[in-house]
DNA sequence: TAAGACTGTAAAGAGTATTTGACATATGTG
DNA sequence: CACATATGTCAAATACTCTTTACAGTCTTA
């Protein structure tokens, strides 16, 4: 249900920014690099820890880093 | 995995101010009253999806509603 | 007492997040 | 060329979120 909403993420430019590779952020969030890469191409959206622990590591509040568009 | 680490929130004091019952903030975000309860009750973590709803729907920023401890 | 609203909880099942391991490609460097 | 690094992707397995259904307890009110 409410198959239409997205949480749209601006990580791939954050991490690169920080000239971090996928692999140093998975490491640094304590999961697989692959989860990292399904993420950033919007394959599925990250725990809600995880969201946070992204969020922590690239010192940038959730609301920046995922852009959530209600109910459209 | 990582079990020490929780995402504790405030959904239930910040759900009681705005008088609404558990029913009334699964309604607003199109869940079932037991998911509100559970995740009130800290039986496990919404997806960041529901986060977000619940964060609108209660009108408070995601970092007010949940408190995420780094690490510990 | 009876009835209604609110809350806590449990079990079974569907759907999703994440892991590991593997393979492919592209780029840069010895 | 050979080697390393970074990235995209797939498949199978496991863990977790969430749903529905159901029952029980509390509180208020008629």
């Amino acid at each position: 249900m409410c198959g239409v909403m997205n949480v749209e993420n601006n990580i791939k430019v954050l991490r690169q920014k920080r000239k971090l590779s996928q692999k140093d952020l998975a490491t640094a969030c304590a999961v697989s690099r692959q989860t990292i890469n399904a993420i950033e191409n919007n394959k599925y959206d990250p725990t809600l820890h995880l969201a946070f622990e992204l969020a922590s590591v690239l010192e940038t509040p959730l609301e920046e880093l995922f852009n959530y568009n209600r109910s459209e």
